[in-house]
DNA sequence: AGCACGCCGACT
DNA sequence: GTCGGCGTGCTC
C-alpha cells in the first residue's frame, strides 16, 4: 500500500511539514504528486485540504496512517517543477510552505471551510437540539453568529447531542453555456435546406447560419441573432444541429490589440535579438539585462524574441509591472501573437483569473503576459522570460510569502534551461551591479529608434521667489508652458509625486530636510510621539518651529494632493481642460483605462496624477511634462530614496515627445543639485549608477550588503519592544562581528491593527548562521503567537517604514 | 488553527 | 460532586 506526504492547509509552525496519508486501495492509482485531496487532520473530525508532495511505498510514521478522504482534482494542478519551487520558495521566504502552494494557484483554488451543526442520531427530537437547528436537518455555523447561540452550541456538544459536519468547498467554477453545433458538412446541409417546406422560412435561414459558420462552430445561444430559441429546439429534434455545453471563458479586461507587424530592426535591437535567441536556441539559462532609453524599442526586442521562442516550439513568459498601468504593452503583445496570449493580472475577477489560468495550464495559450503572481503561470517547457521594467518594486510581493518575481522567474528559468531579460530604462542598483560582476549580460540600447533627442529637462529652483508662485504650486515658468502647449493644440501631462506626502519636514526657504545624524536618511514625523523620529537607528528628536538651516519659520509638512493641483489648474488655465488620474478617480474597475483612452483620444489637454501616469504610457501628442514637487520621494525615509527619484523623473520625462513633436520637460524641485534630480534630468543613468554606488558602498547599504527586516509586533507597546530587544539579543548571538543590527525601532505606522511594531534590520555580507537563526526566531515567536506575538521576515524589503 | 485533555476554582 | 474556564500539546 502506498503513502502520500501531504502538506496540509493549517498556515502554522508546527504544521509546517507533510504528513502521511494511507492511500485506499479505490485511488491507488488516482493520486499523483500535485493534486489536492480532502483528509482528516487533528483529533476531531475536522477535514482540511491539502497537497500531495511525494509518493512513497512505505511509510516512515510509527503510529496508525489515516487514509486519504477523497481527491478535490482528477488531474494534479501543480507540476513536479512547481512543487519544488514551493519549497524552495517556503524557504527563501521564511513562510509556510501550504501558502507558498497556494500562492501559486488562482485563489478560487483555495480551499473554503464550512462547518455544519447535525444532531446526534439519539438526540434528534431533543427540544434544545430542535430549537438550535430550528426545525432544519442542519445548521451552518458562521461567524456572524452571536455568542449565546455559540455557547449554547459548545453546551450541547459537551453533551454529545450534536456533531459538526466539515466540508471541504473547492470554489473553481467555469461557468458553462449552452451552445449549437452540428454533425452535417455543408453538402447534407444544402440537403437538408432543399427538403424544407417552403413556409419553413426561420429553418431556411437558421441553415443558412450553420452553413456561413460552419468553420466557427459550436456557436453559443446568446451569439446566434435573429433565430429563435424554439427554431434551434426544432432543429436539434429534426436532426440538424445538436445543443451542447461549452465551457464559456469569462471575457478578462478589455484589450484592443494593436496589429503592428514586425519592425525592421536597428543595429542595436538586432544585436540584443541575436543574443537572447541565441540563448534559446541553445538552451542557455542566462540572465540579459537590457539598459534601454526610453524609446530606444525593447518592446520590439520582446516581441521578437518571444516569436523565436514560440518557433522553436517554447511558450514565452513576460512580467510586467502592473498590467492595468501598461494597456499599451498588453495591446502590442496580443497584438502580434493572438489567441496564443493569457493575460494575468490584479484588474480580473477571480473567475477570469481562474479562466486564464486554466488556458494556460491546457496548452491553450503559449504566451503570458502578467504582472507580479504570472510568475507561477504553469506554464509547460519555457523557452523565455521576459521582465520588462525590472526595477519596479511592484516585484515583490509586500506580505507572505515575500517572494521577488525577478528571482523566482530566475530560478524557474535555471529549471527551463532558458534565458531570462531584464529590461529597464532605469535598472534597479543591484541588477545593474550583477551585471557590471559578469553575473548578467549587460545589452545597451543608447540610440532612439525614431532617432529624436531626447527631450529638452529644465529644473526650477523652487527655492527662488521668482520661481515660486505667489499662490500654490505651479511655478510661472510652468503655467506658461502649459499654455502655449495648449494653445498648439499638443497636450501636458503633470505629475504631482506623492509617495512620502506629508511625513517629513522641509523648509520652503532653504530646501532643508531635517535627518538623521547617524544614518542620511530623513526623519519621519510619529503622530503619537509628536516627534520627528529615524526608521532605521530609532534616533528621535522633536519636531522643528523653525529651520535649522536658514531659521527660516517656513519649514513644514510638504505635500499637496492632486485636487488641490487641480484647483489650481483650473484657475490659472480655465481654458484647459483637466483630466485627474489618482486613487480616488480610478478606484473602480476599468476606469484605469477609460482615463487613460480619453486622454489618448485628446478629450482633455491636461493629464494631472501620481506615480501612475508615469509608467509605460505613450500619447504621441503630449509634447509637455511638468513635475510640481521632485523631491518628495528624495526626503522619504529609505536609503533607495535617491533611486526611486532618478526612475520616477526618468520614466516621467520619457513621456514626453515620443512622436515627431519635440518634448519639453518642466521639474519643480527644492534640491535642484541633487545628483538624483540633476542625472535624471540628463537622462543620464550610468552616471546615476556610479554615484549611488559610492553612496551606497559609504553606508553599507545594498547592493553592497544584504538586507534583512524583522518586525514583531504586540497589542501592548512594552511588550513588542521587549519582544524587539530580544530579537536583537537573539540574533547578535548567531551572527559575526561584522554584520550590522539596527534597531529596534518602532514602524511608522506604528498602531496599525491596535498594534505596536518593532523592527531590526540586519545588514550583512556573508552569514552562513543566519538563515537557520531566523527559522529558530520564527519557530520560537510562533510558539507565542497565542500570546498575542506576531513576527515577520523581509528578505530585501523593498521599503523600509 | 482547532481540538482534547487535564488541572483548578466555583457553583447547583 | 460536576460544570466550565483556560493553559498545554499534538495533529500522519
Amino acid at each position: 500500500m502506498s503513502v502520500a506526504e501531504v502538506v496540509v492547509d493549517v498556515p502554522t509552525m508546527q504544521t509546517n511539514r507533510p504528513f502521511e496519508y494511507a492511500i485506499p486501495n479505490s485511488l491507488e492509482d488516482v493520486v499523483v504528486p500535485g493534486m489536492r485531496v480532502e483528509v482528516f487532520f487533528g483529533r476531531g473530525k475536522r477535514k482540511v485540504q491539502g497537497f500531495v508532495m511525494k509518493i512513497n511505498e512505505t511509510s516512515s510514521f510509527s503510529g496508525k496512517l489515516k487514509p486519504i478522504n477523497r481527491v478535490i482534482d482528477l488531474r494534479p494542478v501543480l507540476t513536479p517543477e512547481m512543487l519544488k519551487l514551493s519549497s524552495w520558495l517556503a524557504d527563501e521566504t521564511y513562510s509556510f510552505e501550504i501558502s507558498c502552494l497556494q500562492t501559486m494557484l488562482p485563489s478560487v483554488m483555495r480551499a473554503k471551510y464550512k462547518q455544519f451543526i447535525e444532531p446526534v442520531e439519539e438526540f434528534v427530537d431533543d427540544q434544545e437540539v430542535i430549537s438550535l437547528l430550528d426545525g432544519n436537518p442542519s445548521l451552518e455555523i458562521t461567524p456572524q453568529m452571536s455568542d449565546e447561540k455559540l455557547q449554547l452550541i459548545n453546551h450541547l456538544r459537551r453533551q454529545n447531542k450534536i456533531k459538526i459536519e466539515y466540508v471541504v468547498e473547492n470554489q473553481a467554477r467555469q461557468l458553462k453555456r449552452q451552445a449549437i453545433t452540428t454533425e452535417l458538412n455543408t453538402i447534407q446541409l444544402h440537403e437538408q435546406k432543399n427538403n424544407l417546406r417552403s413556409n419553413a422560412k426561420a429553418q431556411f435561414k437558421l441553415i443558412n447560419f450553420l452553413i456561413d459558420n460552419l468553420d466557427k462552430l459550436p456557436i453559443e445561444m446568446g451569439e446566434v441573432e435573429g433565430i429563435s430559441r424554439a427554431t434551434i429546439k426544432t432543429a436539434e429534434k429534426n436532426g440538424l444541429l445538436k445543443i451542447v455545453e461549452v465551457t464559456k471563458r469569462r471575457k478578462p479586461i478589455e484589450i484592443t490589440p494593436e496589429q503592428t507587424t514586425k519592425l525592421n530592426l536597428t543595429e542595436e535591437q538586432k544585436s540584443a535579438v541575436d543574443q537572447i535567441n541565441d540563448s534559446i536556441d541553445n538552451s542557455k539559462s542566462d540572465t540579459f539585462l537590457i539598459e534601454g532609453v526610453t524609446g530606444s524599442g525593447k518592446t520590439e526586442v520582446y516581441l521578437q524574441s518571444i516569436e523565436r521562442a514560440l518557433k522553436q516550439g517554447h511558450s514565452a513568459l513576460m512580467l510586467v509591472p502592473e498590467i492595468s498601468l501598461t494597456p499599451q504593452m498588453v495591446n502590442r503583445v496580443t497584438g502580434r501573437f493572438g489567441d496564443k496570449v493569457a493575460v494575468l493580472h490584479s484588474g480580473l475577477s477571480n473567475g477570469e483569473r481562474y479562466d486564464e489560468w486554466t488556458r494556460i495550464e491546457n496548452g491553450e495559450a503559449q504566451v503570458v503576459v502578467g504582472a507580479r503572481s504570472a510568475v507561477f503561470a504553469p506554464l509547460k517547457d519555457i523557452g523565455l522570460i521576459i521582465i520588462d521594467e525590472e526595477h519596479e518594486a511592484s516585484y515583490k510581493q509586500d506580505d507572505n510569502p515575500r517572494y521577488h518575481a525577478r528571482n523566482v522567474a530566475l530560478w524557474r528559468a535555471k529549471q527551463h534551461k532558458c534565458p531570462v531579460v531584464l529590461g529597464s530604462a532605469t535598472p534597479s542598483l543591484e541588477s545593474r551591479a550583477r551585471a557590471q560582476k559578469g553575473v548578467y549580460h549587460l545589452i545597451y540600447m543608447k540610440k532612439r529608434v525614431n532617432e529624436h533627442p531626447l527631450p529638452h529637462v529644465q529644473i526650477i529652483d523652487m527655492r527662488d521667489a521668482e520661481n515660486s508662485a505667489v499662490k500654490g504650486d505651479i511655478s510661472p515658468l510652468l503655467q506658461d508652458n502649459l499654455y502655449r502647449a495648449i494653445k498648439r493644440g499638443e497636450q501636458a501631462i503633470v505629475l504631482l509625486n506623492r509617495r512620502g506626502y506629508s511625513s517629513f519636514m522641509m523648509c520652503r526657504e532653504c530646501g532643508f530636510t531635517l535627518k538623521c545624524p547617524n544614518c542620511d536618511v530623513s526623519l519621519t514625523y510619529h503622530k503619537d510621539l509628536a516627534k520627528m523620529k529615524c526608521h532605521y537607528c530609532g534616533h528621535d528628536e522633536p519636531v522643528p518651529s523653525i529651520c535649522p538651516n536658514c531659521k527660516s519659520k517656513k519649514i513644514g509638512f510638504y505635500g499637496t494632493g492632486t485636487q488641490n493641483i487641480e484647483h489650481q489648474l483650473n484657475e490659472i488655465l480655465p481654458q484647459a481642460r483637466v483630466l485627474r488620474m489618482d486613487v480616488d478617480t480610478t478606484h473602480k474597475k476599468g476606469s484605469h483605462a477609460k482615463i487613460i483612452k480619453a486622454f489618448g483620444d485628446h478629450k482633455a489637454d491636461i493629464l494631472l496624477g501620481t506615480q501612475m501616469i508615469a509608467k509605460g504610457l505613450d500619447f504621441p501628442n503630449v509634447t509637455l511634462v511638468g513635475v510640481i514637487n521632485a523631491d518628495t520621494t528624495l526626503s522619504i525615509a529609505d536609503y533607495r530614496a535617491s533611486e526611486r527619484t532618478f526612475q520616477l523623473l526618468t520614466q516621467v520625462s520619457g513621456r514626453a515627445g515620443r512622436a515627431d513633436k519635440e518634448g519639453h520637460v518642466i521639474i519643480q524641485t527644492f534640491n535642484p543639485d541633487h545628483y538624483a534630480i540633476k542625472d535624471a534630468s540628463k537622462q543620464d543613468y550610468e552616471n546615476f549608477y556610479k554615484q549611488e554606488m559610492y553612496l551606497r558602498h559609504q553606508s553599507n547599504y545594498t547592493p553592497y550588503y544584504f538586507t534583512t527586516l524583522i518586525s514583531v509586533a504586540h497589542k501592548d507597546e512594552g511588550q513588542a519592544l521587549k519582544q524587539g530587544y530580544w530579537l536583537k539579543r537573539q540574533l547578535q548571538e548567531a551572527l559575526s562581528d561584522h554584520a550590522i543590527l539596527l534597531g529596534p525601532t518602532p514602524t511608522m505606522i506604528s498602531r496599525k491593527q491596535n498594534k505596536y511594531y518593532y523592527q531590526v534590520i540586519v545588514k550583512y555580507k556573508h552569514e552562513p548562521k543566519l538563515h537557520q537563526k531566523l527559522l529558530d526566531i520564527l519557530n520560537d515567536t510562533q510558539a507565542d503567537t497565542k500570546k498575542g506575538f506576531t513576527i515577520a521576515i523581509d528578505n530585501e524589503p523593498q521599503h523600509i517604514d
